[in-house]
DNA sequence: TTTTAGCACTCTGGGGAATGGAGTGCTAAA
DNA sequence: TTTAGCACTCCATTCCCCAGAGTGCTAAAA
């Protein structure tokens, strides 16, 4: 059977209908819709059709159709109409944006925040890094009170710092020296490979020396570790509960549970794409198979990128959330992608 | 009329009775209870006179006896058996504790999660900032391709870093006196002055280093700025869905949308206490008025106090949740509250 | 004075049965 | 190919009934 152009018509009518109202619609409803060029019977006969072809489904015998995940399938690949933002919507994402946005991991938490308030549906962040980082350059810096500042750039660009009180004094002029050799025996390898090599320096240096580089190794390990292990962030999870299809509790429940603990298993876009969308029974995860996510990729430093994923149910508002989520990662890309790159400059209010 | 033994022996097998149960409980259930000593017709008695004073209620006539607000208070100060916890528990928040733990801003956001998914409630954790903290101490840094690294260390102990890349080339060896400005100009004052400081700089100093002192003004400010407004992270909201109380979506979504919003709104603990239970309609706030909150504050640095808060019912199993949120923040002041202290070492598994 | 047994009464929650309405599919005519 | 007409299906709502749980009160017992 031939998808015609008025059943592609209808098609749209039904889904961006059930979008707005998430109540099957009928054959009148329908007429309405298409301004009266068109009898019910005339309709309903494309209804059986289009639910024959697997883009429509009714819930029982005697109500509307709704969309299948194909139907929704169909009307993102085809038929929905790309959303361009408002100069008022790309204003107002540009002031959060500009707001306040520091080191580059905060930019990932806050990403997800941000896109969860704008967009209206729970959201997922994740640093996708390409390749394990390591430590690039040590640095230690004495303050009055004999504490140390240990700071430690990554090879992917995060400078992490953090006051550390030795447990034996070391005098401010050594700390020079012990930066050199952190700095040669410490970059450029992974964790396990660092507290071995501390190992080995352990009868080498005096012991406060060790103690200080102790903490210090012991703290970029950490670093280096927490690259590797994927960090979560999710946020708006009760944006969740406005949709009448979570007001089965244990639904929603479910979903929480599994945005919250289950870290890795969300879904990330396959290479290349900016923004992907998967639609219900498209998602891996059974948690998700009745669900529908939408997740969008940004650049961030040279050796990162960011993920932002967006939670909804199935019949969520694609058009309206993938221009909000692509438009943020592009100026998330354009803000933090490239070095040498400024924030767009905005008038705070 | 007098609150004799007996009376508040009953109240007490009602109160833990609704905190297991969430159902209401009668005269019979409290025979059972008790073992008998007593008939269900005494009970009854009892049972009136607790409600006449105010410590039961009846959802309707001819239903059981939940506790009041006013009994839940009477269970908190006097009844309860404050729990202790076992040494498997607390080897398990141990062993959480340890696992990593770095900078001090990492400690609050980790706090929340840790205690949520300990206590099986949702949570909320502050950063309480004892007065506006200022810069305390600058250092600029180069790395190779001519980035510069700037450390600021504020006057809270935190120690914050960043790559920044200068608009304008500022050669390596130039950075020291850089920092020295930054030292000698900055420190010690709130954002506001420190703009006031830079306009005043702008023509005493070369281009290329206003630039980057700009760069770095600004990166302390923010950082300022953002240690004057209290973050809240929220954690576990999804937790809220296993009690029946918040089957109704609405409450939930009320309560949630409140947690994750209203920053700055939520309780926080009377001086000198360290764990404040605050009870139904003992919440000044609306939102809390039918849900109870266990509040505890922990010492972390010198100048800042971290706060956790556990939201629930106001049938939470106050004994578990205040003996494990005790805990939690006396070893998270052992761990961060003074100097010179390390945190207690556990094997990693 | 306190406790207990007995009893009538109240209120809830759950399980049908009845009903109206929305929407369909099919047939036959236009 | 489209349309009007019609019988049919299924759901959601409402109403009613009833069992069960629990109460308060009275009067007798301790």
């Amino acid at each position: 059977m031939e998808l015609t152009k008025r059943k592609k018509e209808i098609l749209k009518i039904v889904v961006e209908s059930y979008i707005d109202t998430a109540e099957p619609m009928g054959s009148k409803a329908v007429v309405e819709k298409m301004s009266g060029k068109i009898s019910s019977a005339t309709v309903r006969n494309e209804l059986a059709d289009l639910t024959e072809m697997g883009y429509l489904e009714q819930p029982h015998t005697s109500a509307g159709r709704i969309p299948s995940p194909k139907g929704y399938r169909l009307y993102v690949n085809e038929l929905m109409e790309r959303r361009t933002l408002s100069a008022e919507e790309t204003a107002e994402i540009n002031r959060t944006l500009s707001d306040r946005m520091s080191g580059m991991d905060e930019v990932i938490a806050r990403a997800g925040q941000m896109v969860s308030s704008f967009v209206g549906y729970p959201t997922y962040a994740v640093a996708d890094h390409t390749g394990a980082s390591t430590a690039r350059r040590f640095e230690l810096l004495g303050v009055e009170d004999s504490g140390v500042i240990a700071v430690v750039m990554l090879s992917d660009d995060r400078v992490k710092s953090r006051l550390l009180q030795p447990e034996l004094p070391v005098s401010a002029s050594q700390l020079p020296e012990l930066s050199h050799l952190l700095n040669t025996h410490f970059t450029g390898i992974g964790a396990s490979e660092m507290n071995a090599r501390l190992m080995n320096l352990s009868d080498q240096v005096q012991g406060n020396w060790f103690l200080l580089l102790n903490q210090v190794v012991e703290y970029a390990a950490a670093l280096v570790r927490e690259s590797e292990r994927q960090q979560v962030f999710t946020d708006g999870a009760s944006q969740l509960l406005r949709f009448p299809e979570y007001r089965d509790v244990d639904k929603a429940h479910d979903l929480m549970r599994f945005m919250s603990e289950s870290k890795s298993a969300l879904p990330v876009p396959a290479d290349g794409a900016p923004v992907q969308i998967l639609i219900g029974p498209e998602n891996v995860n059974d948690a998700l198979k009745e669900s529908s996510v939408i997740v969008a990729s940004y650049d961030i430093g040279d050796h990162m990128r960011g993920l932002v994923g967006v939670v909804g149910p199935t019949r969520m508002d694609y058009a309206a959330v993938a221009a909000r989520l692509s438009y943020f990662a592009e100026s998330l890309s354009a803000m933090f992608g490239r070095k040498n790159q400024l924030p767009p400059k905005e008038e705070k209010e």
